[in-house]
RNA sequence: GGCCCGGUAGUUCAGCUGGUUAGAACGCUAGCCUGUCACGCUAGAGGUCGACGGUUCGAGCCCGUUCCGGGUCGCCA
């Protein structure tokens, strides 16, 4: 039978005591770390969310409370009333480690079986293991920690946003469905059967009207929800610093994000974030690092060598050029000893694997460059490319041509593996860069038609309205990405607030009349009764933690995450329902 | 949906060319121990080798299927 706390109120969390506290009688309470016996002596660590705190029991110790103390086993739950003195020899490892609580009174409030993996830091057990007991892998003090620094980042964020007159508000969680972009995920209604609510994939709509609403300057930390595919940074569940500011222009949102940043960075980390951010337009992210969310933090820079090999023998070359497409390179520096024929082979798979036809080589190891496509070069064309990228002894260089949508992408992949399998890239740094000038339209190769890259709200750069409906490919959005380390953290645009404009727009998108009714129209209402020019973006708060917490995966700063196939293991969700619930709901399953 | 990696004691792993009773460390249980803090010492318990099927005299190991987990491509306006 457990015992009760009755009598006892905690004084102190375990982790703050220190030798200040020496000669006070205190009340705390925790987890069992650990129990050292050692016969007539007894310590054991007791934890709680501010660290741990050694409890001795000796032959000062009352004898029923000693004998107690000799059956706590780890992760036992304790509340324990003691004086606080100093120890003997003292633990320079921990900051309680001067201190220790000679123990006058011992409740255990709950016992414990053994965990099925030690409750420790740096625990190397299996995550699925881990992700099943998920309520003791978040007491281990790395996982316990993101989580707080998680909370610590999302207060920061809440005082900087209401300190500048931004008002919180919750928009709806069950709202329409529109099968645009990302799939939704569905709750069907039980009033209305065969309808169904969608949990947002963002606040986009919603915030747009508190726009029109007049609240001039919104906030939400909102749950968002996206029914594809899971990444090592992607959960379908997932939480967004919403913004949203009215009687703005692009600098305006960007100061105001670039000001958190700062703010975030300097409170949580004491890491000084130079602002104004880096910027580069699309076009230039992609030149030269084959991505629009590129990582700064090392150099293997794409290098276009297209004006080398124009007028070589080279079928794969000539044909790239011949329609449209290029020839470009990365220099993998002082990588030839590394990157071995086989290690290039490895990589060679991995781009055919993304898109790539192939990948020509040259690795300089011996006295001369070694060139996978030398026969078909003349000399001074190799002395060319050579000089364009630089090349010295103990490099390799790779190359691939094709469309620039292809070549492009392709090295800004090579790019990224090559410098994780080499660890090129420096730690402790926290490359904030914004990516401006996205394309409005997209060609689409598979139905020939030009679809956009935004959602339908994004607004396009003024001087560019005139190629609206001529040509597409001169069309720029105003939409800012914010990219941290490589990683999108934020997404943002400039919100058309023009009726005829918006209409313009749903029609380049070849959506009809009655889509435009179906799917948007009180929004395309609302727009005709007086609308502020207004922009926002979301900053993704799982991402932001993960970096700042220097974690590898979302599921380190979640306290509840989902595994690749969406589902969660402690709960073992989505489920089975009953019959009867469907029949409520007037749903019927279709037999496998 | 494609590709790659993994699954052996409670945990982390080892297990040779397919060959006797599948090992180690930690944890766990019991005993001893007054200054430990990864306490120490002694003894002990603990295995559906993810599952199913196949090859073989013989399978943890080889083959096939499948389940689970991770990474990634597609996908993510």
């Amino acid at each position: 039978m457990a015992e009760f706390m009755t009598g006892l109120k905690r004084t102190h969390y375990c982790g703050d005591l220190r030798i200040e506290n020496i000669g006070n009688e205190v009340t705390v309470c925790g987890w069992v770390q650990r129990q050292r016996n050692l016969g007539q002596l007894i310590f054991i660590d007791l934890r709680d969310t501010r660290g741990m705190v050694q409890l001795a029991f000796d032959d000062t110790t009352d004898r029923t409370i000693f004998d107690k103390a000799f059956t706590v086993r780890s992760e036992y739950v304790l509340a324990v009333k003691g004086i606080v003195r100093e120890r003997t020899s003292k633990n320079k490892d921990i900051p309680t480690g001067d201190i220790e609580i000679a123990v006058k009174d011992l409740r255990i409030l709950s016992k414990a079986e053994t965990p099925p993996f030690e409750i420790v830091d740096n625990s190397n057990a299996n995550e699925e293991l881990r992700l099943k007991y998920r309520y003791l892998d978040l007491r281990r003090k790395d996982l316990h920690e993101n989580i707080k620094k998680r909370s610590e980042i999302a207060k920061c964020a809440r005082d900087y946003f209401y300190e500048n007159n931004f008002v919180e508000i919750e928009t709806p969680m069950m709202i329409k469905s529109t099968p645009e972009g990302a799939r939704d995920y569905l709750v069907p209604s039980r009033i209305h059967k065969g309808k169904f609510y969608a949990l947002p994939q963002s606040p986009q709509i919603y915030k747009q009207l508190l726009m029109l609403s007049g609240f001039d300057r919104y906030i939400q930390l909102a749950r968002c929800f996206r029914d594809e595919d899971l990444r090592a940074d992607r959960q379908p569940e997932f939480t967004q610093i919403d913004l949203e500011m009215s009687f703005v222009d692009m600098e305006d949102i960007m100061q105001i994000a670039e000001g958190l940043v700062k703010r975030l960075f300097s409170q949580i980390m004491n890491i000084d974030i130079t602002t104004p951010l880096p910027r580069l337009t699309y076009t230039e992210a992609m030149e030269r690092y084959g991505s629009d969310k590129p990582d700064t933090r090392f150099g293997m820079e794409i290098i276009n060598i297209s004006d080398c090999v124009k007028n070589c023998e080279f079928a794969v070359f000539n044909s790239a050029l011949s329609e449209g497409g290029s020839v470009r390179a990365i220099v993998a520096k002082n990588l030839a000893a590394k990157l071995t024929r086989k290690e290039i082979d490895k990589l060679i798979e991995y781009s055919k694997g993304i898109g790539a036809k192939g990948i020509a080589f040259v690795r300089w190891i011996d006295d001369t460059p070694n060139c996978s496509f030398s026969k078909f070069m003349k000399q001074e064309e190799l002395e060319a490319i050579y000089n364009k990228v630089g090349i010295e002894k103990g490099d390799v260089v790779l190359i691939a041509a094709d469309k620039n949508k292809i070549v492009l992408p392709v090295l800004g992949a090579l790019r990224l593996k090559i410098a994780k399998q080499f660890d090129l890239i420096p730690k402790g740094l926290f490359n904030f860069l914004w990516i401006t000038d996205f394309p409005f339209f997209e060609f689409d190769e598979e139905t020939g038609t030009w679809v956009a890259m935004h959602h339908p709200f994004t607004m396009p750069k003024e001087e560019c309205l005139q190629y609206l409906d001529t040509a597409p490919e001169k069309v720029f959005a105003k939409a800012y990405d914010l990219v941290l380390n490589g990683t999108e953290l934020s997404s943002g645009s400039i919100r058309i607030t023009d009726y005829e404009l918006q209409q313009k727009m749903f029609k380049a998108l070849n959506l009809t009349e009655e889509e435009i009714k179906a799917k948007f129209g009180f929004l395309v209402d609302a727009y005709k009764y007086g609308a502020p020019p207004h922009g926002g973006m979301g900053i993704g708060l799982d991402r932001l933690s993960m970096i700042m917490c220097n974690a590898q995966s979302l599921r380190d700063v979640t306290a509840f995450p989902k595994v690749q196939n969406a589902s969660e293991l402690m709960s073992d969700c989505p489920s089975v329902v009953d019959t009867k619930q469907l029949e409520e709901l007037g749903l019927k399953l279709i037999e496998k």
